[in-house]
RNA sequence: GAUCCCGUAGCUCAGUGGGAGAGCGCUUGCUUGACAUGCAAGAGGUCGGUGGUUCGAGCCCACUCGGGAUCACCA
């Protein structure tokens, strides 16, 4: 056995990704006969290089599809990226300025082109990370969203929602980015409270007399064409039908009546500025009010705004204001904090502008969604609260903007009629392309995103991947983008497909910084998962990102949690070591015989291993990875290393060949299960420990263990917790006198019962290993030296004459302590059984429990009583 | 404004109505043969607060305090 000392992950993980890919361990069948499981990635966009939150869900769906595969599932974990349309654009655009070369003057097609390369480099970076951290993909599979495949589905999709009515074009007030001068869907704006300015505006009445007005945005009010009141506000009766005056533009502005003003809200007058608001746009379109754009796309005025044209929308509103003073119609500016919405991508201050764009009408799709979320068929969110944010988002949604102003993306198959301005909406062009005009516009890149589960599979095709794969069985993905993109999933693929795109879905929360900060570029707190990996190796990122928290939950990053997860693998890794030493060369899976005679620590460890395996399996399909990493953890360190491998010391020296047998049979049969639970957690470290077991093949295709009910063994689990408790009792005295173990003592033990004092008398060798005697007396009745140290417990009494080591004062207070709290506990548990509620209306086990236990603390409490007479008789 | 999450050991967090837990940190002892990246022993808790349901509440319910998130925003 060559294994060094120390876990070294680089040489542990290195080649293994391209010997497994090269066995085609991680491909997937169609035609094959095995139940199916697929996951497809959450598609990492083109932009940039993997940060944690990528690494936290692909290790999630990799642990998932690596323990199905072990199942004997076929499972397809697809692999795909996005084309991410704004954001890669805006990447390609400032590299591409970096080189002096402007989008606009090379124009869409050269420009295209280099988007494309910029798409090749990066995925080959994306690949590369995926490959080291361990990722089980079916790479024959690998999609883009702009494949040739993908887009058609794109096209087919858009065509029959535009055939259905779903989708269709018209001039609304939408969210505008004048940054990357493209339309935002509501989701794509984040709001943020700012400390801005509410501007009293006195707006003079043409029949003398003024109203006073508020506004936030000053700029907007040059595109005013009303005055709105509430109809039965008292106090403006009168002006309704009359007209205002806008100041400094002079134009005439009808006073209307609309139940949509608060009458308490301010003075209770509002303008309307039905190109610049999307409430005013509403009521404009109520009232017929005339829509008057003051703004270019980039956010300078235009035109329509008089004298302020050219100038920026912040220096106009300066301007206006100053010019306001000036006309004295500037009656107060108040500070005012309000939520203004900025674009997510390039966090410019979203203008409400109006424009022609096309939408998906979501009444229907919504409906549906919600209706499956109430049948038998509905998808189930992990943790559930989610299907609560699910429902309330799609009961509330608005139509989604699905056109965006941009070169990157599907462009929209839609065609004008260059002379009578029809619209020709298809998968092909029209057939006399040279009359028609495409659309510039693409779709928004969730539009292709949300057909991710089937078009990635072939759709609109029958094909064999998505007969046999689709619907998907869970899909894991952060709770960030539930919104974006499962919400819009589950719609797409019940209207397209007719079926749920997944199962399940797993949600996990956001990565954080020790300080419980986001990580951002912005704060440069992000940290590399490859830089982690270098250091502390995949395997240990793996464990740490899968158990260190539960759904939902965010997590926080710290070097010392994943650093801990190393020392925990190595561990492991001396575990292992320590028991294919032991076991030799010669010793392999096939020389396991489990059904001779066995050990007290034998049956034990045996019945907690399959005690494990079952509850490992149980909770990893309920997604309890946190939980099944904490089983592992302690039934490998705490039972495993502390006490089996320290008693299978003792039967490899002391035992006869047959029991030598038994504990190497034992220990391979264990570290065998072990590392097959432990695998889709870590797989390498896992693979190269197998592969010294077994090396006829990989640990990746190997079999998933069950629990064995021919090795349970409940009586030794009784046994062991007694003897446990008399060594861990020795060694405490050992530890309060200051006698190491190097130093024998003797030992008296003292069991009434006589199978449990047989039963310790035949594990007498342990006690010896454990405690290190010079003499070892074990029997029913000990006539208990007065200079002795007693300690009673579950079914024993301990006793080590110490003699002139102890202090009797202070050890009949500690007799008398130790009373008094057995006193205590008998009184509790004689109270909670003397109850006639709870004896009849408690679980039959939980009452007997109780009685065993008071017969516990009554045989204890009698001993240490006795002995405390006893010190006392004698003085 | 609405909804949701969190509050448990010094720190980070598990905890599924029935004996308050883990990792890290801290104290003491140990070159025990796989591992000193280790072993052994130990200290450390009003489970944010109040009330309720229950035989029984860290867990369920109501209210409340503190921290966070999301959605919606009225000019």
């Amino acid at each position: 056995m060559d294994m060094p000392t120390k876990y070294n992950p680089q040489s542990v993980e290195a080649g293994k990704y391209k010997e497994w890919v090269a066995a085609g361990y991680f491909k997937s069948d169609a035609n094959s006969d095995k139940e199916p499981y697929s996951i497809v990635i959450p598609p990492p966009n083109v932009t940039g290089r993997l940060h944690l939150g990528h690494a936290w869900d692909t290790t999630l769906q990799d642990i998932i599809t690596r323990m199905k595969r072990m199942q004997g599932y076929e499972v397809l974990y697809l692999p795909g990226m996005d084309h991410a349309g704004i954001a890669t654009q805006a990447k390609v655009d400032a590299r591409l300025r970096e080189q002096g070369i402007d989008r606009r003057e090379i124009g869409r097609e050269k420009f295209l082109e280099h988007v494309w390369n910029w798409k090749e480099e990066y995925a080959g970076f994306i690949r590369h990370q995926w490959e080291k951290l361990g990722l089980g993909l079916d790479y024959d599979k690998e999609r883009f969203t702009m494949d040739t495949g993908l887009s058609d589905a794109v096209r087919k999709v858009f065509v029959d929602m535009y055939e259905k009515g779903l989708i269709y074009r018209g001039q609304y007030i939408i969210n505008w980015d004048p940054v990357t001068q493209t339309a935002l869907s509501d989701i794509e704006v984040v709001h943020k409270e700012i400390e801005g300015h509410f501007y009293h505006v006195k707006y003079p009445l043409e029949d003398g007399g003024h109203v006073e007005i508020a506004t936030t945005r000053p700029e907007t009010m040059l595109g005013d064409t009303a005055i709105v009141v509430h109809p039965d506000d008292e106090r403006y009766q009168g002006m309704i039908g009359q007209h205002a005056v806008l100041p400094i533009v002079n134009r005439r502005l009808p006073i209307i009546a609309d139940p949509y003003v608060e009458q308490a809200f301010g003075t209770g007058v509002m303008k309307v500025t039905p190109a610049h608001d999307p409430n005013d746009f509403v009521i404009g379109e109520r009232h017929n009010l005339e829509r008057i754009n003051v703004m270019h796309p980039d956010g300078t005025m235009n035109e329509s705004a008089g004298k302020y044209d050219g100038m920026d929308r912040f220096e106009c509103r300066s301007a206006l204001v100053e010019d306001l003073k000036a006309a004295d119609c500037l009656l107060e500016i108040e500070p005012h904090l309000h939520s203004v919405g900025h674009s997510e991508r390039s966090d410019a201050v979203v203008e409400p502008y109006l424009s022609t764009q096309w939408f998906v009408g979501m009444d229907t799709l919504a409906e549906k969604s919600l209706d499956n979320q109430d049948s038998d068929d509905a998808i189930r969110f992990v943790p559930d609260r989610f299907d609560a944010t699910f429902r309330r988002w799609m009961e509330d949604i608005r139509d989604w903007v699905i056109s965006r102003q941009l070169w990157w993306g599907h462009q929209i198959p839609a065609w004008y009629h260059k002379t009578t301005g029809e619209i020709y909406v298809g998968i092909e062009a029209p057939a006399d392309p040279e009359n028609w005009e495409q659309d510039e516009d693409v779709l928004d890149t969730w539009f292709s995103s949300a057909l991710w589960p089937f078009s990635t599979m072939g759709w609109p095709e029958e094909t064999d991947d998505l007969k046999k794969f689709f619907p998907t069985n869970v899909l894991v993905t952060g709770y960030d983008i539930i919104f974006f993109w499962v919400a819009r999933m589950i719609f797409s693929s019940l209207e397209h497909t007719g079926e749920y795109p997944f199962e399940d879905v797993l949600l996990h929360g956001l990565v954080r910084d020790e300080h419980n900060r986001k990580m951002s570029k912005s704060l440069g707190n992000g940290v590399d998962p490859m830089d982690v990996i270098d250091r502390y190796g995949a395997d240990a990122m793996r464990y740490f990102l899968a158990t260190g928290t539960t759904p939902g939950h965010d997590l926080k990053y710290s070097d010392a949690k994943v650093e801990s997860v190393w020392n925990f693998i190595n561990k492991i890794w001396n575990a292992s070591r320590f028991s294919l030493m032991n076991i030799g060369e010669n010793f392999t899976m096939n020389d396991i015989d489990l059904n001779g005679d066995k050990t007290l620590a034998d049956e034990w460890i045996l019945t907690r291993l399959n005690e494990t395996v079952r509850d490992v399996t149980r909770l990893s399909e309920q997604y309890e990875f946190g939980e099944v990493g904490r089983l592992l953890y302690n039934f490998i360190w705490d039972e495993f290393c502390d006490w089996y491998i320290e008693m299978a010391k003792v039967s490899m020296t002391e035992g006869a060949e047959r029991e030598k047998h038994m504990t190497r049979s034992v220990l391979l049969y264990t570290l065998d299960r072990v590392m097959k639970m432990l695998h889709p957690f870590m797989p390498f470290v896992t693979e190269e420990i197998y592969q010294t077991i077994d090396a006829k093949r990989s640990i990746v295709v190997s079999e998933w263990p069950e629990p064995d009910d021919d090795h349970m063994y409940m009586e030794a689990k009784e046994r062991m917790a007694i003897l446990v408790e008399i060594i861990k009792s020795v060694r405490q005295t050992r530890n309060e006198l200051n006698t190491p173990i190097s130093r024998p003592i003797n030992i008296q033990i003292e069991v009434k019962d006589e199978s449990r004092r047989q039963g310790i008398e035949s594990n007498r060798s342990y006690l010896v290993q454990f405690c290190n005697p010079s003499a070892l007396e074990i029997a029913e009745n000990i006539k208990v030296e007065d200079d002795a140290k007693t300690d009673v417990v579950k079914g024993a009494t301990v006793i080590l004459p110490l003699s002139g080591l102890i202090d009797m004062e202070a050890e009949l207070t500690r007799l008398k302590s130790e009373l008094e709290r057995l006193e205590g506990e008998l009184k509790r548990v004689e109270g909670k059984l003397a109850n006639e509620n709870f004896v009849s209306k408690a679980p039959e086990a939980v009452v007997s429990k109780e009685k065993e236990k008071k017969m516990d603390y009554q045989a204890q409490y009698d001993e240490v009583k006795e002995r405390i007479e006893s010190l006392e008789r004698k003085g």
